[in-house]
DNA sequence: ATGGCCAATTTTATTGGA
C-alpha cells in the first residue's frame, strides 16, 4: 500500500500537476493540504476521472485538507469535534487502515497568538488520536506538521535556532504526540541522511540551493512500521513548472 | 552583485505562508 502526503498550496492552481502526479505514481491514498478552496470549488470530478474518491474538508481562502483514495473511505471525520473553525484535519479508514490527514498551524511569530494556538492544537491532537485508533492497529497520520523535528531537518540549524517551526516547545509537542499515540517517523526509518527536505522557500533560490526544511511527515503505528518497504520525498514535483513550495512525501508498506 | 516568492482576497495593497 502506497500512502503519500502533499501540501499543494492551492489545489485549483495546482490541478494539472496533481493529476499528473497521481497518474504517474498511483498512490492508494494521497492526503492533501492547503486546498485554499471550499468544498464546492474542489475539483472532485477531475479526480474521480482518475479513479479517486475525494474526502474533502475545504475552507474559503486558506487551509483545507482532503484524503484521496482508490478505495472507498469509511468512518470519515472532519476536525476534532471541539469547535475549531479552521479546516485542518480529516480522518477516514481506507482498506482497513486508519488515515489522518492534517495541516498543523504555522505559528507565525514565537509568542504570538498564532504560536499559542499552534501549541494548543498539538495538545488537542495528542488527546484526539487515541480516540481514533490504538497503537496496535494500522494507522498513518500524515500531513504538513509545520515542525522540523531535529537538526537534520533544517538546512542551517544555527540560523533556525529559536525560529518558528524549530523552537523547543514545538519540537517537544511533536515528540509528545509520537510517544502518546504510539507513532514513529516512517520516512526516517528508511532515510537517515541530512539534506532531506519537503519544503523549500520560493525566495532566494531556496530549492536550487537545497535550503529547505523537513516539515511534512508520515507518522505510523508499529504494525505499519514493521511492514515498511520504502519511503521518500519526490523532489521532482518541486522542479517543474509552477510548483507548490512543498514536495510530496510517501511511504510503501504492507 | 550571478539575484528578485506565491496565492487568495481585502485587488494595484494586504495577509498568510514557513
Amino acid at each position: 500500500m502506497k500512502v503519500a502526503t502533499w501540501n499543494v498550496n492551492s489545489v485549483r492552481t495546482r490541478l494539472e500537476q496533481l493529476l499528473g502526479w497521481l497518474s504517474t505514481h498511483q498512490p492508494d491514498v494521497l492526503c492533501l493540504q492547503e486546498l485554499k478552496c471550499t468544498d464546492e470549488q474542489f475539483p472532485a470530478l477531475e479526480l474521480s476521472g482518475l479513479g479517486y474518491h475525494a474526502t474533502v474538508f475545504g475552507q474559503r481562502s486558506y487551509n483545507g485538507v482532503a484524503i484521496l483514495s482508490k478505495e472507498k473511505p469509511e468512518q470519515v471525520v472532519r476536525n476534532m469535534a471541539d469547535g475549531d473553525e479552521q479546516a485542518r484535519l480529516v480522518a477516514a479508514r481506507v482498506s482497513g487502515v486508519h488515515v489522518v490527514g492534517l495541516y498543523a498551524p504555522n505559528g507565525q511569530e514565537v509568542d504570538s497568538e498564532a504560536y499559542r494556538y499552534k501549541l494548543e492544537w498539538y495538545r488537542r491532537l495528542t488527546r484526539f488520536l487515541p480516540t481514533r485508533f490504538a497503537p496496535t492497529e494500522r494507522a498513518v497520520v500524515c500531513g504538513d506538521f509545520n515542525v522540523a523535528p531535529t537538526d537534520l531537518d533544517v538546512w542551517d540549524p544555527r540560523l533556525f535556532h529559536g525560529q518558528t517551526l524549530f523552537t523547543a516547545p514545538e519540537r517537544a509537542a511533536f515528540e509528545e504526540l509520537k510517544v502518546a499515540c504510539g507513532l514513529v517517523d516512517a520516512v526516517r526509518l528508511k532515510r537517515a541522511e541530512a539534506g532531506l527536505f519537503s519544503w523549500w522557500d520560493y525566495r532566494m533560490s531556496g530549492f536550487k540551493k537545497n535550503r529547505g526544511l523537513r516539515i511534512d511527515h508520515l507518522l505510523v503505528t508499529a504494525p505499519v512500521a514493521q511492514s515498511l518497504q520504502d519511503a521518500g520525498v519526490d523532489k521532482q514535483a518541486r522542479e517543474g513548472k509552477q510548483p507548490s513550495d512543498h514536495a510530496p512525501v510517501w511511504i510503501e508498506f504492507g
